[in-house]
DNA sequence: CTGTTCTCCTGTGGGC
DNA sequence: TGCCCACAGGAGAACA
């Protein structure tokens, strides 16, 4: 399941293979993900090259002359990259190929078509998917006065408020978990409950654990090129998330499990108050 | 506004 | 051991 740092992974995966280089075909086996996929994309992008790949929330750019692609990975998907197109047969899953230039194939793949792969014919600030997104946790914007700003008037649980995508971008299920956990701090608390030094460590533990999961994504970039293998991300260790009945990696005490906006959340009773 | 529920989809795993 | 069904989850949409 994709979550900020895999998605940062395979921008830096993908990048340094498409830039600059011009798009001699695009194929959709499967062009029915979140949204559709347009059923032109060849005629759009043919002949246009990428002008710069970037991120914004979970979201991957590719900016072209005429527009951006929009792609999401949603649960399942990935992105990779394959030098000689000819050489690799596209899977049961494999719903879109770039084609380039120079041979290099940019294959998209999602068993559950929770993704998606969008074209727009204008900048990345404008688009409705991308307007009312908030900070990103790795930048200045994110600090505990913004947070506590967010946090002010909000009742829902803490966990939920921190997975919104108005108040901070890219904090999914499994990092909501982890950092509460780190910050010591119970999912179901009201967000406008926690006091200044409580969203000051939350802050720190949000940024914190992404900015490890990035760096440990650094080592597995070569498994978006050329790759047999079908693991492509990395397994992280977690300290609740998925530890269900585990003693607590603090205190001893069994990870419990309870749900929260539809969420599988975990956390220590002993240690998270 | 804010908060909650629904929805898309398929591979996996828990239960029997 | 084998089968089957419930579950998991990102996040926008719809709704109260």
């Amino acid at each position: 399941m994709p979550e900020l740092p895999e998605v940062e992974t395979t921008l830096r995966g993908i990048a340094p293979h498409i830039q600059g280089k011009s798009v001699v075909s695009a194929t959709v086996r499967q062009s029915k993900l979140r949204w559709p996929v347009p059923e032109d994309l060849n005629d759009i992008l043919q002949q246009q090259n990428v002008l710069s790949c970037s991120r914004r929330a979970k979201y991957l750019i590719i900016r072209f002359q005429t527009g951006i692609l929009l792609i999401h990975l949603g649960m399942s998907g990935s992105l990779r990259i394959y030098r000689n197109g000819h050489d690799s047969e596209a899977g049961k899953h494999d719903h879109i190929d770039l084609v380039f230039d120079d041979g290099t194939v940019m294959r998209y793949h999602d068993p559950r078509r929770f993704g998606a792969f969008l074209w727009y014919a204008g900048a990345a600030e404008t688009h409705p998917l991308l307007a009312k997104l908030g900070p990103e946790p790795l930048s200045d914007d994110f600090h505990a006065d913004y947070l506590a700003q967010a946090f002010q008037k909000r009742q829902s649980p803490v966990k939920s408020a921190l997975m919104d995508n108005a108040v901070v971008v890219g904090v999914g299920n499994i990092y909501a978990n982890e950092s509460l956990f780190l910050a010591g701090i119970a999912p179901s608390r009201p967000a406008a409950s926690l006091t200044r030094p409580e969203i000051e460590l939350l802050t720190e533990a949000v940024r914190g654990v992404l900015q490890r999961a990035i760096e440990k994504g650094g080592s597995t970039l070569r498994d978006f090129v050329d790759s047999e293998g079908n693991s492509g991300y990395f397994q992280q260790e977690y300290r609740v998330y998925g530890r269900h009945n585990q003693p607590c990696l603090q205190c001893g005490h069994p990870i419990e499990k309870s749900i929260i906006g539809q969420r599988g959340t975990f956390y220590c009773p002993q240690c998270q108050h």
